[in-house]
RNA sequence: CGGGCCGUGGCGCAGCUUGGUAGCGCGCUUGACUGGGGGUCAAGAGGUCGCGAGUUCAAAUCUCGCCGGCCCGACCA
């Protein structure tokens, strides 16, 4: 492909609504351009990334036996109505009604889809297992689409669903696409690392994700460095405890103190000068149209997923002004666990187990109480994790302290059991002739999202340093100079023997100056560089080198050069 | 949706406080010089100052409303 042509539009400056190095990349590199909040248009070298990185990912799926398919995008309402999935995924579907007023859903995953095409198709249990996948364009209509292509509301994304007569053959599959996936993210050169997720509102009880490390990412890590357990830190679990104080703990007595105008834990923390740790912090939540207090320790924040999970309701939302004062009687920033109505349960978590002489609101506006002591003048409901996680704190499974990372989520999978099934009667024969629901599984990938984490992972302060394996060309041919009939003839013929070689290559052909054209080079990111010079050609040489290396450069001849580069990206294709 | 900030040639920004002539850098066009890390000089093209009302003799500038974007939180491949 010869530059002039190939719609490479490179920016000198950042954008100025771009946050993230990828983000910031792939604008000034002329890969994708915003057409609308969270919706881009994938410019050609884009294109090619993507392509690749599909290729892969095929590549990978076809071995595990994987086989593809193409779904629609628009699925209808009933479908989603059958799980209930219409009213609980909410305003995340986008949401479309045709000429006769019938609704629809631009998809944003395909459970209920698939699962209705296999009821429909799949009688018996020989017909199992089914292990499907596509690659599409998928829909979300994020709260906030964030990152450029990494949080955006249209994307790419790879999903497979397997359907199974028994666990047993859910369990191997699942560890497949575990492998599966390992290698894919492998030979497109990412450091990932896959962790214990919370299933969320796909469901199931099983669920790893797969994690880019990156300082960028949207997505707490927690890792034990002893015993190799790791977690997103939204499904990380607390060690369990028993509320027994530690011995010679003596309790005072509960009293009420004045602290107007302190609403925040950090407020009254430096009014008393006591730690925010020896506080109990008081959250009312509505959950299913019942109040719920949730007591946490005054450092800890409350996770609404864990919360939900805990009191088996769909979602948990934390109660309005109004309520508050309903409930305890003060202003939002009072409540407190001590004296509330019967009616509202109470929470605690596993932050509070084993201490005393707590501070809390007074449940009136302007005070607080001290001297708390849980079992004495409060005695909650149940005991519970509820509490986001955080470095340092205990490994659930060997006590070690945890570590604490940033990743991109770029691959989800899930052991999902009969949930769909179940809830859609799709159902097969046995060998005992008895109808029974599947065993089923899924297994998303983002396609985009990988390509952004690849950048965020592979960048260096003049540009992209893409891995071979997804880079949009392998080497580029640069001529410093087109007015040179040498430099040019040379350049050409290096770049025609380069495609004969079999390399993807990119000569870059603009009359710009070097400068410029080293500079959009780095940008750019391709793997391998041949420069021709006139310096150079006097001696008969061309100079080659690494995007990674780039200062590093091999003076060859011309042949010898594109012979070296051939070599290199042989290696290289297969992913580091 | 809540909280904070911002909309001025293609891109990055100044001008707004204290109303009156729309400006800079990059990019783009033409020419000359230059020619190994975004070069120099000269001449150009290009702007409904986000949109709509209002105040005023006069609005990019002041007021109100709307639209769009970014950042922080709840969502997720």
């Amino acid at each position: 492909m010869r530059w002039s042509r190939a719609f490479i539009p490179t920016l000198k400056e950042d954008p100025a609504d771009a946050e993230v190095v990828s983000h910031r990349l792939m604008v000034r590199a002329g890969l994708v351009r915003p057409v609308a909040r969270g919706v881009y248009t994938y410019l050609p070298l884009m294109q090619r990334v993507l392509l690749k990185i599909q290729r892969i990912v095929r590549e990978e799926l076809d071995a595990i036996g994987a086989v593809e398919l193409v779904m629609p995008i628009l699925s209808p309402a009933e479908l989603w109505r059958e799980t209930g999935r219409w009213e609980l995924y909410g305003p995340l579907m986008v949401r479309v009604v045709d000429r006769h007023g019938r609704e629809y859903a631009l998809g944003p995953t395909h459970e209920e889809v698939i699962t209705d095409l296999v009821r429909g198709e799949v009688r018996s249990y020989r017909q199992l297992p089914l292990n499907l996948y596509q690659i599409q364009t998928k829909y979300r209509d994020e709260i906030r689409p964030r990152f450029g292509v990494m949080r955006a509301r249209e994307f790419l994304m790879k999903d497979a669903y397997s359907f199974h007569a028994d666990e047993a053959s859910l369990d191997a599959t699942y560890r497949d696409y575990v492998e599966a996936y390992g290698r894919i993210f492998e030979r497109c050169g990412l450091v990932f690392r896959a962790v214990e997720a919370a299933s969320g509102e796909i469901g199931g009880d099983v669920s790893h994700e797969f994690m880019v490390l990156a300082e960028t990412g949207e997505s707490g890590v927690l890792s034990c460095p002893a015993c190799g357990y790791a977690a997103s830190s939204e499904r990380a679990e607390a060690v369990p405890a028993a509320h027994v104080l530690p011995p010679g703990h003596a309790p005072k007595p509960l009293e009420e103190i004045a602290t107007p105008g302190r609403t925040t834990v950090a407020d009254v923390a430096e009014l008393l000068g006591r730690p925010a740790e020896a506080f109990v912090k008081t959250l009312l939540y509505q959950a299913d149209g019942r109040t719920v207090a949730v007591l946490v320790r005054g450092d800890r924040e409350v996770l609404e997923g864990k919360l939900a999970q805990v009191l088996g309701v769909g979602a948990v939302e934390l109660a309005g002004a109004e309520r508050v004062r309903e409930v305890t009687g003060a202003e939002v920033g009072f409540a407190g666990p001590v004296g509330l109505p019967d009616d509202v349960r109470v929470v605690a978590d596993w932050s509070l187990a084993g201490r005393g002489d707590f501070v809390a609101g007074a449940n009136r506006t302007d005070h607080h109480v001290t001297g708390l002591e849980i079992g004495r003048d409060v005695e909650p409901d149940q005991w519970a994790d509820v509490a986001l996680l955080v470095g340092g704190d205990a490994c659930p499974r060997c006590g070690e302290g945890l570590d604490e990372g940033r990743g991109i989520e770029v691959g989800h999978v899930f052991k999902l059991g009969t949930k769909y099934s179940e809830a859609m009667d799709a159902a097969y024969l046995d060998e005992n002739g008895e109808r029974r629901h599947f065993q089923m599984g899924c297994y998303g990938l983002g396609v985009t999202r990988t390509a952004a984490a690849a950048i965020e992972q592979n960048h260096d302060e003049g540009g992209i340093v893409w891995p071979t394996a997804i880079a949009p060309f392998e080497v580029e041919v640069i001529p410093l100079n087109m007015d040179s009939e040498a430099v040019v003839a040379a350049a050409e013929e290096i770049y025609a023997a380069s495609r004969q070689a079999g390399l993807e290559a990119l000569l870059d052909d603009r009359p710009d100056r070097a400068g410029s054209k080293f500079a959009d080079a780095d940008l750019v990111g391709i793997p391998w560089r041949i420069v021709v010079g006139d310096r150079g050609l006097k001696d008969g040489v061309v100079e080659v080198a690494s995007r990674r290396a780039r200062k590093d450069a091999e003076r060859l001849e011309p042949a010898a050069a594109v012979e070296r580069v051939r070599a290199a990206v042989e290696v290289e294709r297969a992913g580091v």
